[in-house]
RNA sequence: GCCGAAGUGGUGGAAUUGGCAGACGCGCCGGACUCAAAAUCCGGUGGUAGCGAUAUCGUGUCGGUUCGAGUCCGACCUUCGGCACCA
């Protein structure tokens, strides 16, 4: 078969029939399938994208098969900064790169076969689109779940803009590997930890893997703990910790800022003043990495100052030290040397006294530092009480005095949208001299992206130093006002646009409430396993988010998720352009067709583990396709001259293999398992010519290979709906349903069993089913060979496992 | 350092709740067809010993549980991924 050719004409027939639409009126039955939409980048379509959508689109194909109505769409995610580097580099506009690089990638998504619900293509950096992420931006603002904060933030040198701790990978910034160090900046920031708790909890009733789940819980980073106050002398301030020892207090010996704290500068002596300085300008170039380095000795600076301790009433000395930080908890921490192995490190290192509070309960060893849980001693009223009781009752005591209290505390923590970039969506808020800020009313929206601006990275904002885009006027009061000059982070867009998709179109809302509570949440979610404490928190988030405000009306936006592994190049190392191992599925594409390759890469990698590329089996799966037409070709010119009509053993086994295939088939693909299905297939394969090759009755064998046909379906779409058609049918291979097993088939009257003697296999039997196991042991005890076997040995024991093996233990 | 996953022939990878290890392929070897080659078809293919039936070893290493362990438990080694002074 000319592959080429056959897979052009089946392209052109399904887009004029309509084939891969999806069909509003039976939304009752929708499935939706929804694989992560790809950022256009100039290396277009590679081969982790066909490893996530040509087995992704057989498990929609299946599913449609199985009688649903399959909504499978496509889309971009537009905006970000490779496109705008590329522009810094090149001169070439944002814009223009890519929205060339989406044609050309538009035109390789097609060659997947994939039945893509094109007419819901979301593109993010499109004002139809951005508009709606805006009013998302402007409705979580409304609601309280958007703020501005003055907050160290990292700073990517090389982009020159501000990142979100999550998008900080190995210290590098996430795009683009340039360094990052901190700086203070005024920040959008997005209340996620509003919904901490809940997005802990919704993850027990999702379907997705264990190990992501347990990651973003992890990420999520719930602990429970107390607040501690440690008055300063003289003032009515106190410096507040949290921890989550609150048993070990009255062995604090020291309390620790992070050089960020606010009031670093008001707490330190003249005489510490130029010390401090240094240990906070040198603690603020280093990269957050680097500051939470084991391998790093911990470093700290006395402030001079002094707080006095909440019980006790003693002299604490307050430092400062580059490993407690600003952004958790509250950027500070009480330093208990005794019973924690970092602050013993840092009371060594600095002669600060280590006072032991806490024995072992049981009289186990306790050296110092000690920090399992144990017996309180040394703290007055409080000895004797355990670990898990002197937390309760010492932050209970605090808190009479004003001076503690319990409280949970998450590691997660906002989520910082601004940047100072220009390739994103505007922020849509303007800043006004006497109103201060007011958001962009919504019939404003959206906010354009202005065309000509010079985005050369100086560490302002690029829209920021375009004056048409600036400068304008209060909402409010009509006197002349700025725009913020930000964009937001690329992960806003990404994180609502499954919610688009089936209401693209609407240019009077983001979506309509009805339609998408009907259509939403997403069935199945193929995607990275990189995305999992990002985007797909993000998603979260704003679900629960726009779900409180009533725009829709469920929890979650992901019901079912799996992650595809990752494809390396043939070197075993990850694919990148530096490398040059970069593999570019185009070359394969026009040599072999669409359908040899989707097959292939189902065949040959575990889906979910994914391995380095190598082609060797590319030919093989050719070949096999060639051998089913072939056998297809025969049977159907066959099928009426050659029928004897008897349903004798050689049908009753093939039977038996097709009923197989389609039950392992079924399940396979339910399980993304698509290497053991095609092997199914192949089976099928081989014992349909088996059976060819004996006296077949070729009427039989036509009804077997349309069963085939179906069942390669989802896998090779241009292929079987070519031979489906050649079979005689008018109407597409897809309208049919996929093949259900029939168990009738598969019983069988008898079944081979391993005869094991001390657990060693000795030999094998053929036993009729359905016997009882008191039957199979005498049955089998009495066959002249296992007598033989046994001997005069004495049976102490027989195990039967049905339908597999018998035991003699002798 | 912490968390998670993985480690199976020459090779990609299979193995329901513990139950015949190596499905299905690739590669290789042999055969058929052919003047020959290609294509196709058939057979073989974990190691070792043996002409052979067969025996024996074998799922990263070492122990354990069990009639029976790739699978469960403990310790360790290696690789990958994620997180990282989380107070």
């Amino acid at each position: 078969m000319d592959h080429i050719a056959v897979e052009k004409k089946w392209k052109q027939i399904w887009l004029d029939t309509n084939e891969d639409k999806f069909d509003p009126e039976k939304v009752d039955n929708k499935y939706y399938v929804l694989e992560m939409f790809s950022y256009p980048s100039g290396s277009n379509l590679h081969l982790g994208h066909w490893f996530n959508y040509a087995p992704a689109d057989t498990f929609a194909r299946y599913k449609k098969m199985c009688g649903k109505e399959v909504f499978q769409p496509m889309g971009f995610d537009a905006f970000g900064l490779p496109a705008e580097n590329y522009a810094i580099k090149t001169g070439i506009h944002p814009q223009d790169s890519t929205l060339k690089n989406i044609a050309t990638m538009e035109r390789q998504l097609k060659d997947i076969g994939a039945m893509f619900n094109w007419d819901s293509e979301v593109i993010t950096c499109l004002p139809d689109y951005y508009k709606w992420t805006q009013w998302i931006f402007l409705q979580l603002y409304k609601h309280g779940l958007a703020y501005r904060k003055e907050s160290p933030v990292n700073w990517c040198t090389s982009c020159n803009t501000v990142i979100a701790n999550e998008q900080v990978v190995d210290g590098k910034c996430e795009r683009c590997g340039g360094e990052v160090t901190h700086k203070n900046m005024m920040q959008w920031c997005l209340k996620i930890t509003d919904y901490a708790e809940e997005l802990i909890d919704g993850l027990d009733k999702l379907d997705w893997p264990e190990k992501t789940k347990t990651m973003q819980k992890n990420w999520i980073g719930k602990s429970l703990g107390g607040e501690v106050s440690f008055p300063l002398p003289d003032s009515d301030k106190k410096i507040t910790v949290f921890t989550t020892r609150a048993d070990t207090l009255m062995g604090v010996s020291y309390v620790v800022l992070a050089p960020e704290h606010p009031w670093v500068k008001e707490l330190t002596t003249p005489e510490y003043a130029q010390a401090v300085k240094k240990y906070c300008d040198e603690a603020a170039k280093a990269t957050e990495i680097d500051r939470l380095s084991t391998v790093k000795e911990k470093t700290g600076q006395f402030t001079g100052s002094y707080c006095i301790h909440p019980i006790s009433g003693k002299k604490i000395p307050i430092w400062i030290a580059d490993y407690c930080l600003a952004g958790y908890g509250t950027g500070a921490v009480m330093g208990v040397p005794s019973h924690d192995d970092r602050d013993f490190a840092f009371a060594t290192k600095y002669g600060l006294p280590i006072q032991r509070v806490i024995k072992s309960a049981d009289g186990s060893p306790d050296d110092l530092p000690y920090t399992a849980y144990g017996v309180i001693c040394n703290s007055g009223e409080f000895d004797g009480l355990t670990t898990a009781d002197g937390k309760k009752k010492i932050l209970a005591f605090l808190n009479e005095k004003g001076l503690g209290c319990e409280r949970v505390n998450y590691r997660l923590r906002d989520w910082s949208v601004s940047r100072q970039r220009y390739w994103g969506a505007p922020i849509p808020i303007i800043h006004c001299p006497h109103c201060g800020t007011v958001p962009v009313p919504e019939k404003d929206l959206p906010v354009k992206l202005p065309y000509n601006v010079n985005f050369t990275p100086d560490g302002k904002s690029p829209l920021g130093k375009c004056k048409e885009f600036l400068e304008t006027t209060c909402p409010i009061c009509g006197e002349k006002a700025t725009r913020d000059p930000d964009t937001l982070d690329t992960f806003v867009c990404s994180s609502w646009y499954f919610l688009r998709y089936p209401d693209n179109k609407n240019s009077e809302k983001p979506f309509d409430t009805e339609w998408i509570d009907k259509m939403l949440p997403v069935d199945k979610y193929i995607g990275g396993a990189e995305h999992t404490c990002m985007h797909l928190l993000y998603s979260r988030f704003v679900t629960k988010a726009l779900r409180d405000m009533g725009y829709i009306h469920f929890d979650e936006p992901f019901t079912s998720l799996i992650h595809q592994g990752l494809i390396l190049g043939s070197d075993g190392e990850k694919m990148s352009k530096s490398k040059g191992n970069v593999v570019n599925p185009d070359d394969y594409i026009s040599k072999y067709g669409s359908d040899v390759f989707r097959l292939y890469i189902m065949f040959g990698f575990s889906f979910t583990d994914g391995g380095p590329w190598n082609d060797d089996g590319l030919k093989a799966i050719d070949k096999f396709l060639d051998r089913v037409e072939r056998l297809a070709d025969t049977t159907l010119s066959k099928r009426n001259d050659c029928a004897h009509g008897n349903y004798g053993d050689a049908e009753r086994e093939l039977d038996y293999a097709l009923n197989y295939c389609i039950k392992n088939v079924n399940n396979d693909i339910e399980n993304f398992s698509f290497n053991t299905a095609v092997a199914r297939i192949m089976e099928l394969v081989n014992a349909a010519y088996k059976y060819e090759s004996g006296n077949p009755d070729y009427k039989f064998l036509y009804k077997v290979i349309c069963e085939l046909i179906k069942i390669m379906a989802p896998f090779v779409p241009h292929f079987a709906e070519e031979l489906h058609q050649r079979a005689g049918f008018a109407t597409s291979v897809f309208q049919e349903s996929f093949p259900v097993c029939d168990e009738s088939k598969l019983v069988k009257s008898q079944v081979e069993i391993a005869i094991q003697i001390n657990s060693k296999i000795r030999g094998k039997t053929l036993i009729p089913t359905g016997l009882s196991n008191d039957e199979i042991i005498e049955l089998v005890k009495n066959t002249p060979s296992v007598k033989t076997l046994l001997g005069d040995n004495i049976i102490k024991k027989t195990i039967v496992i049905p339908g597999r093996l018998i035991n003699f233990i002798i």
